[in-house]
DNA sequence: CTTCAAGTTGAAGTGAACTTGAGTTCAAGG
DNA sequence: CCTTGAACTCAAGTTCACTTCAACTTGAAG
């Protein structure tokens, strides 16, 4: 904890990647802490750059911040994941990223078998009506999951 | 064009499964057409739900409002898509759907190699890094493209 | 002491794709 | 004619994950 290992902003915000707004963002979030200097400038410890890194890799499987933040309560502290805690959430991650996969190889499968049909049917094509809307709300599996039903674009800096 | 072919709002929003509001806001986007009745309200043609079912279809593959005006504009009039238009249209949603595919498999990959190793190095893990944001800037094949960030919640009726 | 890049706050803005609300009018049945 | 439900318009609101802005203050170097 010798004060030459806390860090200020500028240099957090370059070796993570994140913008310093999004860094702010994130510590009003509740998903990471800072120190105070003197004058109440911003001082992380290093951990922090290991928060940051779990927050780019979770936000890259989809998750929220909400979610982000659920995950990173479970690890008590600020401790560095152990190897169980990584193996429990790679676990978790990865069923996502399975259903998402297999999400996206039905409506590509429904996209195959209908080339060339040019039905569109708003009764039949499974294709262009995957949550049945129609019928009997019989309802199997859905093509899409909500959580890949729309990308919304967030520049990055 | 008889009188009794032009279906009322409730009619079309039932049949389509979208809410009134999206219709309206379609129609505003310039993706469908409508007539009116003498007192103002819309009177839509048959064909307006082959558009919708595309519409919903082109959304499910996530296809941007911008991205399925283009694609609309280019079956003149309101004419139903042709053979030749639906496998043009299918194949480039297919290689839209395999980008994506494969993307996520590249993600999946990453954290599988990553299983146990407990790194999420701010330097090294690609999982965690998948912009290769600190070094070089070599920049090899990206993990997630864009369309790919996030998803974004909008809920349906 | 001066200078100025780097940091601070809180409020407001962004974009996509709609939804909601308020207030009004239409159309069909009785 | 009256009622009722369906439809209308226009503006504003929603969500998420941030960014941008305006208006200061800090802190390290020279």
């Amino acid at each position: 904890m010798d004060a030459r290992d806390l860090l200020p902003m500028g240099e957090i915000s370059r070796r993570s990647g994140f913008a310093a707004s999004a860094i702010r963002y994130y510590e009003a979030e509740g998903l990471i802490e800072a120190h105070r200097s003197g004058g109440g400038q911003r001082r992380f410890e290093r951990s922090v750059l290991r928060r940051l890194a779990f927050i780019r890799a979770a936000s890259n499987v989809g998750l929220t911040i909400e979610e982000i933040r659920e995950e990173l309560e479970r690890l008590p502290g600020n401790r560095t994941p152990t190897k169980a805690d990584w193996q429990r959430i790679s676990r978790h991650w990865g069923r996502r990223l399975d259903e998402q996969i297999a999400a996206l190889q039905r409506l590509r499968n429904g996209l195959d078998g209908c080339i060339g049909c040019g039905c569109l049917s708003l009764r039949s094509c499974a294709f262009s009506n995957p949550d049945d809307v129609h019928g009997e709300r019989g309802s199997g599996a859905r093509l899409l999951p909500d959580s890949l039903r729309r990308p919304h674009p967030t520049r990055r800096p």
